[in-house]
DNA sequence: GCAAAAGTGTTGTCCTTACACCCATGC
DNA sequence: GCATGGGTGTAAGGACAACACTTTTGC
């Protein structure tokens, strides 16, 4: 489950089914994990393979298990889910079988992966408010406007745009790379980084956001 | 991962590991899942074999997948977790191999038991803050004191009891009975229970419980 | 100079916290 | 009648939500 922003959307990485009977639908990236091979390991494998990109985030969500599930017999599923720079990633190798959708978009899926595509997308809702995840989708620098879009599109709902600023630096971790956005037909906003550093150092502290 | 609550602490189920190399040591009750077995069901049918009881809370935690885990080779352990009341188990038929453990008092288990453990345990801390889970570890009537001492066990926390008893009750998710303690050594409280239909129709506007 | 978004502070409301006294029961 | 915990209300402080105007840039 790679997770992309762009547009001021929410994305997916999807790549086209290699089975007949799902012809046509899409499914998320995975592989089997070879006999020796640690799961955390095979997961950011398969993501390095299909992206070809490296220091991705990724984190286990949930195992899926319900029989029927693949048409090749019993298979579990252990699903991560990876935050990635979606621009990044497009400058990357191009590979024509895979696709960036919206999340909202996405009518059907192979296998039962819709179900996990949902259960993961409430799961990130839950996690982005309890850590910082969210900054793994935007590029290093950003403005507040983008961050804000960011968190309206994966929480799908409207924020202020005064008390968003407020919070984000009562937290402190933003730095002012004093940079000015470019190219913008209006006044250009300021660019921030993240302060991953002194998140680590402070984590223990952190409650987490609360709109 | 089956935990109890007794003596105003929170406990753990555990056996006597079977194996030569863990001699002595505690271990998490499990077992092989059946080929064309679902997770969830093997859970509970270990679950259900074990206590001898049934209609217990049962939830899937996390897969671990560390290589070198188990002797017998590569071994995935999906950990769910379960709550129980533990006077009606102990009332259950006697398993001489099974142990209560307080979880604050486990110095060593069997394999990567411990770390599941562990990893359970905050799972648990997280999670009964967002749903009403702890209800499953009282008996069906219960005080508001046994209550808050379930929540401060499992938190490790003390917390107000004036403030407590106001923010349950403005949950409204509490029924009263109408009938109070017996063979308490001062003024018996009143026994509540918890209107779980009421929850399950209202759960969508929950948020959680804030301490 | 006009459109568009950036940037900034204050006020009222609600929620949380802290805290003290009387009550019912067993012994 | 004394010890023990049950049961209740209030006041102060802090956090959050709502809200409007000025500034900077591109065109």
């Amino acid at each position: 489950m790679i997770f992309g922003f762009d547009e001021n959307e929410l994305k997916i990485l999807l790549i086209r089914s290699d089975l007949e009977i799902f012809k046509g639908q899409w499914s998320l990236l995975g592989d089997f994990a070879a006999d020796n091979e640690e799961l955390d390991g095979a997961a950011y494998r398969v993501l390095c393979e299909r992206t070809g990109m490296t220091d991705v985030y990724l984190e286990q969500v949930r195992t899926f298990s319900k029989p029927g599930r693949h048409p090749g017999g019993r298979v579990l599923t252990v699903a991560y889910c990876s935050l990635l720079n979606i621009e990044q990633h497009k400058l990357g190798k191009m590979d024509n079988e895979l696709h960036w959708h919206t999340v909202k978009g996405i009518r059907e899926m192979a296998f039962d992966h819709k179900e996990i595509m949902e259960f993961s997308y409430t799961w990130l809702q839950k996690r982005i408010m309890e850590h910082p995840l969210g900054f793994n989708l935007l590029p290093e620098k950003f403005s507040l406007r983008e961050l804000q879009n960011l968190y309206e599109a994966i929480l799908d709902i409207k924020l202020d745009r005064r008390n968003f600023r407020k919070k984000f630096f009562s937290m402190d971790f933003l730095i002012d790379t004093g940079e000015y956005e470019d190219d913008v037909p209006h006044r250009p906003g300021r660019l921030y980084q993240f302060n991953f550093e002194k998140y680590e150092l402070n984590k223990r502290r952190w409650t987490g956001i609360d709109f």
